[in-house]
DNA sequence: AATGAATGAGCATTCATTCAT
DNA sequence: TATGAATGAATGCTCATTCAT
């Protein structure tokens, strides 16, 4: 009794890339052999060459796939609505904050890829977030009735909330010997976030 | 005319580290081997391993090296004084988004160690930033004549001037696939810093 | 309108032996995947093994093959006629040097073969050169008219005028590096032929 | 009590050429692993790109090495003098085919390298046969003295001379399949030998 | 007849590190 | 202090061959 071929096929590509993100997220393009991502996913080593091509691509791959994930997890933004304009700073960052955390894959293939990649990872250009117009109409709102300020752009706006959620977490090691270590602790978190939704707000 | 021996010594083990800074930056942990380091500083291998013990240790050693070098590049703080409050924001992030750009070494080096680190780089804990503690007082006295937002803890406001820069910097590969391009262009980073800043004046 | 299958299975068969040729001739037993003989064929891998068995198989039948489609090119020789004897060794060094210029497979795969073959290609006993029977005539004909040598036996006859075009094209690469370079100009090859046919006139 | 370094490190060298010698001229560059020639040569793989770069180049050297070998045993040409020129011709066919017999390494390294090798080989252009002006200056005193055809210039001379040797080692597993058999009896190489120095002979 | 999936062994080359001088 | 020699384990990738459909 076996599975149908295809099926099977589908996946094994799949543990292939699930081992793989797993493994380049924790030890990077360079850190990890491919005997090993072949040795996690229980899979023959030719297979990652049958379907990948080569490690390069499979790491590629390994970025489109988290991306797709994290874009997925953002649906919860419909809990931001015109009623709670004020609070929509706080919600983004700590959602974001929380998804590095929760999904440390996210910001370290990043890091990765920033470091690592010679190539220019034009297939991440296909992966908009899809949240972002929707969050730009409620930006616009917010700026017409005066809760939010006019004068920053949303292009700002969320690149001040994408970058302090990213450092915040890639940054740890090197922040908590450099800055103060209250930061990671549970009160210094809320007060990091707290104020800089402040700063948003008029 | 030969150099005495304690001092040849000392430039051997600095041409080490230097061309061990500009390999490790580039290539990360992983992505160096000690025979390139050694090719680089015009050394035998076996000289690394006497004066630095192991690849990982030279590798600490580089971060260490880095900081100190960036450290050493701020004292032109002192042209942010009580008469130009209001700029104070536009300078620092300009200096140090420039700082990331004319020493790439420092936000790779950094990212490299954020994710290869397992060890706790306590190293750098010696290395507190020696501007941090005039920029606070420069800080608090914008509060007190209303410039700046009261509110505002200087902690947060200098974590948001370090995340915007790094991020800026060390996220390009993958913004400017997923975010707009233009950021990356000469009036979209004039249009970030000046809004960035308006977000602390009051 | 489909093939008849048989006819489809042949024309399959024949499309594998004559990618094959083509690389085995180039790059040898060792130097050939078997992918990539059924890529060129365009031909599942699988069935390579169906119709041949092994890669070593295959690479025999490819042997056959070009000695058959080289006997098949042999037929002018019945320009050669008891009239024109005296020209009969300039001729035939001219006809095998051109053979092994135009299909360079031919010594190759039989170059190919003497090094890598432990078995005795026994297949190739059944192809006997056809055109030998009738060269002999001519060349004892040759013989009893004065023509050419009466002490020199057809055998050393042919076997010399194999060898000298053999050697002409298959040492190419060491010959024009350790002999005179002259002798692989349009030249020097003249002289080579003119004066070797004249070894064998009377 | 260990070798002097420097003459421990040539011993490795050496065993490395030797080693590699017979296995290339064996199996050829793509038949032969790296592995093996380090394993034959008891020699860590690493000293061989230590000391040779690659395995092309070291069968370059391979090459360079057989050729020096094969010179070094042509001394004995002296045996050839003004007064035995009539069998010049049988003494030099029966010496290179000797050599082709009892040094198969020779043909079978220059075969491997006209079929595999894409570089030109130029190394080989420096190792300049020594003994061929030696055998031209005997070989017109012959054509002087009316033994050797003067119509037959040197280059044809010994270029048929090698062609003849060579042809009869190089291609034994073929020619034994289509020509006639007898040629590889003891018999048979006499007759060759014979008739073919006969050729020259005025 | 034909195909994609799967495998285990092998490949050329490089690595971090230690040894001997 | 400085160096070349040496090692054993990886590394990314390919191979000939077989299996299942």
């Amino acid at each position: 009794m076996v599975m149908p071929i295809q099926r099977r096929a589908f996946e094994t590509k799949r543990r292939i890339l699930v081992s793989a993100v797993s493994l380049f997220s924790r030890y990077g393009l360079n850190g990890v052999s491919v005997d090993k991502i072949a040795a996690a996913a229980q899979v023959n080593k030719q297979r990652i060459y049958a379907y990948y091509g080569s490690k390069t691509v499979l790491f590629e791959q390994c970025l489109v796939q988290i991306f797709e994930e994290v874009n997925s997890l953002e649906d919860n933004f419909h809990d931001i609505t015109r009623d709670n304009l004020g609070e929509m700073t706080d919600i983004l960052l700590s959602h974001y904050i929380n998804i590095h955390r929760q999904v440390p894959a996210f910001w370290r293939l990043i890091a990765w890829a920033n470091l690592e990649s010679s190539s220019s990872l034009e297939k991440l250009s296909g992966i908009k977030n899809k949240s972002l117009s929707y969050l730009n109409d409620l930006y616009q709102e917010g700026c017409r009735r005066g809760i939010l300020r006019s004068e920053v752009s949303f292009d700002t706006y969320i690149f001040n909330i994408f970058a302090v959620s990213f450092f915040y977490q890639a940054n740890r090691v090197t922040l908590s010997n450099t800055l103060s270590r209250g930061l990671f602790e549970q009160e210094g978190l809320s007060k990091l976030i707290h104020e800089t939704a402040g700063l948003f707000k008029k």
